[in-house]
RNA sequence: GGGCCGUUAACUCAGUUGGUAGAGUAUCUGCCUUUUAAGCAGAGAGUCACUGGUUCGAGUCCAGUACGGCCUACCA
């Protein structure tokens, strides 16, 4: 019977209710009447199926007789073949999937018609002995099975499994039950993190936590989400960099910080951006932007030697190879030998606005000059930088916290790591001088357009930090979730976030 | 923000020139104790994204809206 509570209530307003749906309520009610608890506690810690795979897959039928050890296994029923009086099926926990053979006759008759009422999805748990069928594939034969967790939703089609993206982003737990290959990504995601966690600790490194609100905006350029906090009644933004926070720890005396987490920037969203996106920032007191090459190479290797075996694999059909020394390269060699802009034509402001005109790149006329070579190099270089290059020597005007070069004060001490066309990670040593650092923001803030969504506030505080002292120091980020996608081969930042922004559901 | 494409059963997809909505999987019923995209027989399942228009008649043609994808723009 359909529950006319449910109707009445008009639950799951989610979805239409399917009949498949209504159905699978009967059934639960069913087993429910039947003292069959759907979502019962206290199950006992289950055994892995990796494991079993791991020691039982080179195993003849004749030495799995010898195994009397009864396991204990708890999954989703991924699949189901049914006989009259016996059923195959496959089941899924977090480290693989196993076979499972249930038999009237094993399970005893009365677990056997609870079992009828079992469907694809439903979690459940077995015990049994190993034995290999006529195929030779490792199986359970099923002495005892129970329900874990009623599943009320049935789950995509089993062979094709589910393409639809917009399902895989909102539902992401349907698309982990499902894809074996989404699992695995996000299980590198986190040795990724575990991976740079662990070299910068050993190193000495602290990680710290800095806020994500803050009343004034600083560190990078961007639209920043605005909040206001009621009690204080004060505007803040969620941070779009911890950049000045971190080096004001430096201030404070740690010569060594990193923090690993959320940025958050109000801009457009593409393969390559997501409103919020995970950063890391390390800072190291009496090291330049040279020192931090050589880290990133190391970190680099690490995860590729972690992650793929070796400096060498494949990205989106691009080989690549991570083995160190990267190129190396100024901004300025990169756009004559990459992007061919004649060497005369850099210091041209007119040529290099009719460049970007004819490349239909909006030009307000009045940027400075550096802002024309990045734009010119994000369209010309950028994609052409597909093995790991360091891009370093960028102007001044266009890094507003970094040192300048001390041969040359029209540029910084400073690189960019682009690999298979993306912005990787940017670096530099840090400017320390609070009263270029001051110059440098009243400069910003008066070259800055009338973007109303950006205030133009001066951050008093950090100037009033380097004022007692920052140790010479380079800092460092990384985009984290450009960093997976280049490990786990994914062509968009929405496939390395579990849960992607999207428009809300209609 | 702009352009192109898509939206049909729970899932994957067909749908002819505009003429009563289709398949496979899944589900339900029956048979079936070594199957593995199990098999056999039968059944049920749809607001064709939404709104409007053209037409005797629209899943199909037109317009708009919503959501998604790709490209592009913005983005140190």
């Amino acid at each position: 019977m359909i529950s006319l509570k449910g109707i009445l209530k008009g639950e799951d307003s989610l979805d239409s209710e399917s009949l498949v749906i209504r159905q699978r309520r009967e059934k639960a009610e069913q087993l429910e009447r039947d003292n069959v608890p759907l979502y019962p506690n206290g199950i006992s810690r289950p055994e892995k199926i990796e494991m079993i795979h791991t020691i039982y897959d080179s195993y003849e039928e004749e030495a799995l007789k010898r195994v009397s050890h009864v396991f204990s296994l708890a999954g989703r029923i991924m699949t189901m073949r049914r006989f009259g009086k016996a059923a195959f099926l496959h089941l899924q926990d977090s480290t693989g999937q196993l076979q499972v053979y249930v038999q009237r006759e094993q399970v005893g008759a009365d677990a056997y018609i609870i079992f009828k009422k079992f469907d694809i999805g439903d979690l459940i748990k077995v015990t049994g002995r190993l034995f290999r069928t006529k195929t030779g594939e490792l199986t359970l034969l099923a002495d005892t099975i129970g329900l874990v967790a009623k599943s009320l939703r049935p789950l995509p089609e089993k062979y094709h499994g589910i393409r639809d993206k917009e399902i895989r982003y909102r539902q992401r737990y349907v698309d982990l039950i499902m894809n074996k290959e989404v699992r695995e990504v996000f299980r590198d995601r986190s040795r990724i993190i575990q991976i740079l966690r662990r070299y910068l600790s050993s190193r000495d490194f602290i990680e710290v936590e800095t806020p994500m609100m803050q009343p004034i905006v600083g560190g990078a350029t961007a639209r920043p989400f605005k909040t206001h906090h009621n009690a204080l009644d004060m505007d803040l933004y969620l941070r779009i960099a911890p950049e000045l926070y971190l080096k004001r720890l430096l201030v404070g005396g740690y010569e060594r910080v990193f923090e690993l987490n959320r940025n958050f920037r109000n801009e457009g969203i593409s393969v390559q951006h997501n409103p919020e996106f995970t950063m890391l920032e390390f800072y190291e007191a009496y090291a330049t932007y040279k020192d931090l090459m050589s880290r990133t190479e190391e970190m680099f290797s690490m995860i590729a030697d972690e992650i793929k075996g070796g400096p060498v694999f494949s990205y989106q059909g691009h080989v690549l190879n991570l083995s160190p020394p990267w190129y190396r390269m100024t901004l300025e060699e990169a756009l004559v030998e990459i992007g061919h802009i004649p060497e005369a034509e850099l210091s041209d402001r007119e040529c290099l606005i009719d460049r970007l005109r004819a490349l239909d790149a909006p030009v307000r006329g009045n940027e400075k000059i550096g802002k024309f070579w990045t734009r010119l190099f994000d369209l010309l270089v950028e994609p052409k930088l597909i093995q790991p290059t360091f891009i370093t020597r960028y102007p001044t005007d266009v890094s507003p916290l970094a040192r300048k070069s001390q041969e040359d004060s029209r540029f910084t001490d400073r690189f960019e790591l682009f690999i298979a066309g993306h912005e990787i990670a940017n670096a530099f040593s840090e400017l320390n001088d609070p009263r270029e650092q001051r110059r440098r923001f009243e400069e910003q803030i008066a070259s800055r357009g009338d973007d109303e969504e950006i205030p133009p506030v001066l951050d008093k505080d950090y100037i009033r930090a380097l004022e007692l002292g920052m140790p010479p120091a380079a800092g460092e980020g990384i985009g984290i979730d450009r960093l997976v996608m280049l490990f786990t081969d994914a062509p968009s930042i929405r496939d390395v976030i579990l849960f992607p922004q999207l428009r809300p559901e209609s």
